[in-house]
RNA sequence: GAGCCAUUAGCUCAGUCGGUAGAGCACCUGACUUUUAAUCAGGGUGUCGCUGGUUCGAGUCCAGCAUGGCUCACCA
């Protein structure tokens, strides 16, 4: 760190002044030995010929040859003058065999004192033993950086999920399930960004620090510039940045990035949160939906090589053509009632009977979506489209040409979860101005997640923006959906944590 | 925000009716030159989450607090 100039008492060789068990302890004790004998234990630059796997994996061109290989010993096994280690590097694991005869007494002695976790270097030779393992023979081995922290055990890993989040790099170490589901996201998110520039779309970066936050119903955090003297919120879509470039005249952009939410934390909430959105001029919903199902059912036949995947003991088919269906349709499905014929006072009384919680002011279009809500969407386990939300909890979407009260929005289900969220845009500036100004009510009647008024997005709408399309897609609750996770927490490296003490 | 559950060695976990704190891995000492959850012999390393209370005596019973998990609420 530049201007950070250390001491030589701000180092603590020996663990002084510092409560430590005993594993903990030996361990500095050792540390302190081998600085004693000139061996810095935290090590420079080694450069290796090759991973553990290219040698495992390639055994028949790489026998007899010598190699050299980096990483952390994950096992240990000594059998008095030869002993065997396994190193575990990005790629996997290796086995080392050391000898006294190869190394010579003070080599071997060296490596006798090297400790489960501790990250070394290794040359030598590949050869498989007699059990069929391919190993390397060592002639000489380095210490790259001393571990001064048991680790856990070798067996049941790390199971103790608050330490598994508190602590990922620990997970990773010793999980190597945890490491195969961030590769995967990983994986996911790079097949997307493929998929998405193929297509002709550009990926954009929009603000995270928004003077109005805007594109999403739900509380904002809000934070403080100091030289501006000013408030901001961080960003809770980037959806109204991303129309304004579709006035700009940009055709297809994309963002995939973070958004961060207000709000209460659970399996499928983490306070900040991956999504994609995507606006393409001169489309509408009906090509989102088209969209949606080819980007989800090719990332899976892409990183899990099927559209069939098991979450959570259902199988679930992402092969295309998926279930469509109106939400006025779904309902009717699902509770035999049909909204279509139903005026204000008739929808509250139907809500009633099937036992919700509903207002008599409420609208005929807020019963009907938290009829859909508790009623149907548990039910939506297959890939589903539900298409035509009603007009109130859509204020970014176009009205249905033969229906007002509705619009052309549709919302993707699978395990009766949101997976998606997309319509065909809102692009007259004055029903904009109308919705928000609706929004602005309900804000001052005390919904702090009511949208705010954006004028200058409305300045934008009113230069002209082309009819589109827009989607977002939750990216950690597919790559949950993909990966088998049972929580939001175990897709994200670092979940949001309170402090301890 | 509410309810239920959990918290014991570095890790994974037992702990009976309230009566001196246990195991496996890891670690330490010794044996062992193709082992692989290496093996064999010996060694227990602890603020039982924290703070109080009940009791002759609390890991165990009670209350409060902290952190986490699950369910619900809010939401995507």
């Amino acid at each position: 760190m530049p201007g950070i100039k250390i001491e030589k008492e701000d180092i603590i060789p020996d663990g002084q002044g510092e409560d430590l068990n005993e594993l903990m302890q030996v361990r500095r004790e050792k540390l302190a030995e081998l600085r004693e004998r000139g061996i810095d234990p935290f090590g420079q630059k080694y450069v290796r010929s090759n991973s553990a796997r290219e040698i495992t994996a390639g055994f028949e061109s790489f026998d007899g040859r010598e190699v050299t290989v980096a990483g952390r010993i994950m096992a240990k096994r000594v059998m008095g003058k030869a002993s065997f280690a396994h190193i575990q590097d990005g790629s996997g694991r290796i086995q080392v065999y050391v000898r006294l005869n190869d190394l010579g007494q003070e080599g071997y002695d060296f490596f006798l004192k090297l400790d489960i976790g501790d990250i070394i270097g290794v040359r030598g030779t590949v050869f498989r033993t007699r059990m069929g393992e391919v190993t390397v023979s060592a002639a000489e081995v380095t210490l790259l950086s001393k571990c001064l922290r048991p680790l856990p055990e070798k067996w049941h890993g790390l199971r103790d999920v608050e330490l598994r989040y508190r602590q990922r790099y620990v997970d990773l170490i010793v999980n190597p399930q945890a490491r195969d589901t961030f590769v995967l996201r990983s994986r996911i998110i790079h097949y997307m960004r493929r998929f998405l520039d193929r297509k002709g779309f550009l990926e954009v970066e929009t603000p995270m620090m928004h003077p109005i936050a805007g594109g999403a119903t739900a509380r904002p955090f809000i934070t403080h510039h100091n030289a501006l003297d000013m408030n901001l919120y961080l960003r809770i879509a980037p959806e109204l940045y991303l129309k304004r470039l579709l006035v700009g005249g940009f055709e297809k952009v994309y963002e995939i990035n973070r958004n961060f939410r207000n709000e209460g934390i659970s399996t499928k909430h983490n306070p900040e949160f991956t999504m994609l959105e995507l606006y393409q001029a001169y489309a509408d919903y009906g090509d989102m939906m088209d969209l949606t199902e080819e980007l989800i059912s090719s990332t899976a036949r892409e990183v899990l090589g099927s559209t069939s995947v098991v979450y959570e003991g259902a199988e679930i088919n992402l092969a295309p053509p998926w279930k469509r269906m109106t939400m006025l349709e779904a309902v009717k499905q699902y509770t035999g009632l049909d909204f279509d014929g139903l005026k204000e006072g008739g929808a509250y009384r139907e809500a009633k009977n099937l036992g919700l919680e509903v207002q008599p002011a409420d609208s005929w279009g807020t019963i009907l979506y938290t009829v859909f809500e508790e009623k149907v969407e548990p039910h939506l386990v297959q890939p589903t489209f539900i298409m035509d939300f009603p007009l109130e909890v859509s204020p970014l979407a176009k009205r249905k040409k033969d229906q007002p009260e509705l619009t052309y929005r549709f919302e993707l289900f699978i395990c009766g979860r949101e997976m998606a969220n997309a319509f065909s845009e809102l692009n007259d500036p004055l029903d904009q101005k109308a919705r928000f100004l609706k929004q602005v009510e309900k804000r001052k009647s005390g919904d702090d997640e009511a949208h705010m008024m954006d004028e200058d997005y409305i300045n934008a709408l009113e230069y002209g923006m082309p009819p589109a399309g827009g989607l977002g897609i939750g990216i950690d609750r597919l790559v949950m959906l993909l990966t088998n996770s049972p929580s939001i927490r175990d897709v994200i490296l670092f979940p949001l944590m309170k402090p301890r003490d």
